[in-house]
DNA sequence: ATTCATGATTTTAT
DNA sequence: ATAAAATCATGAAT
């Protein structure tokens, strides 16, 4: 039967190509033509749905094909129907046979979106994983903040989204790094004593160039110096309670 | 190449 | 949900 083989032939032939293509059109999805090594969350998401979307379309597109292909060979049955007898057995068998390659070409670009999606989640995995050291800037934000709360380090959420802000980086990042701050200083407070020190100090200076500035601001004349050592009481308590 | 510091993730406990 | 603790993985210093 040569209609049969005709069936086949375009059956596999046509829609497949079309397979291929949407197979790639997701793989490109995943795989991101941005040149950008590090993927944020939003790119994550936003791909995830480009990828989602294109399996739809192409799914529709399937859909439609079909359809298209079992009218085109009724059409042709009904044609053959005139110089030969054709079985509504026979029509069925034709049936089923486009419907079963049409499924397995859907399945097909199921697979590849699959695959893409694990791309995708693979390559982002690693942006993540991927560390880059906080600006010094960043740190010695942060390590003002936790070396003049020592005794409490632990900034409330308004308290983290302003340190994020200062330091241009998350929320979490900020959480990420108090955790492990007061994690490594109670596991060694030897090693941190010398830092603890100096942003001490350093808060202490800011504090005195404050104080100063205020006194400027309130004393226009100021016989005597604010008070002996210059530095306001210690910042730093010696207690480092964390827990 | 090894080691250390550090940001991120996972696991565990509350 | 949040924090501690353990662990992972990378960047940088040696």
């Amino acid at each position: 039967m040569r209609l049969d083989n005709m069936l086949l032939a375009e059956g596999v032939s046509g829609p497949e190509k079309g397979g291929g293509s949407a197979a790639a059109a997701a793989a490109a999805a995943a795989s991101g033509g941005s040149s950008d090594n590090s993927i944020e969350h939003s790119d994550y998401r936003a791909k995830l749905t480009q990828i989602r979307q294109i399996y739809h379309t192409e799914l529709e597109k399937y859909e439609q094909a079909c359809n298209e292909f079992t009218t085109h060979v009724m059409n042709l049955l009904r044609e053959q129907s005139r110089t030969r007898p054709i079985s509504p057995k026979e029509i069925e068998r034709m049936v089923g046979i486009i419907h079963r390659k049409f499924s397995s070409i859907q399945m097909q670009l199921k697979q590849s979106t699959c695959e893409a999606v694990m791309i995708l989640r693979s390559r982002f995995l690693d942006a993540r994983r991927k560390r880059r050291n906080f600006s010094k800037q960043a740190t010695e934000i942060l390590n003002e903040y936790f070396y003049s709360h020592l005794s409490n380090p632990y900034p409330s959420e308004e308290a983290k989204e302003e340190l994020a802000k200062k330091c241009s980086i998350t929320v979490s990042q900020v959480s990420n790094w108090f955790g492990n701050k007061r994690i490594r200083y109670k596991k060694n407070i030897g090693k941190f004593q010398e830092e603890a020190n100096l942003y001490a100090a350093k808060t202490a200076v800011t504090a005195a160039h404050a104080v100063a500035a205020a006194v400027q601001n309130n004393q226009t004349n100021s016989p005597t110096t604010p008070n002996s050592g210059g530095y306001p009481a210690s910042c730093y308590q010696s207690d480092g309670r964390i827990q």
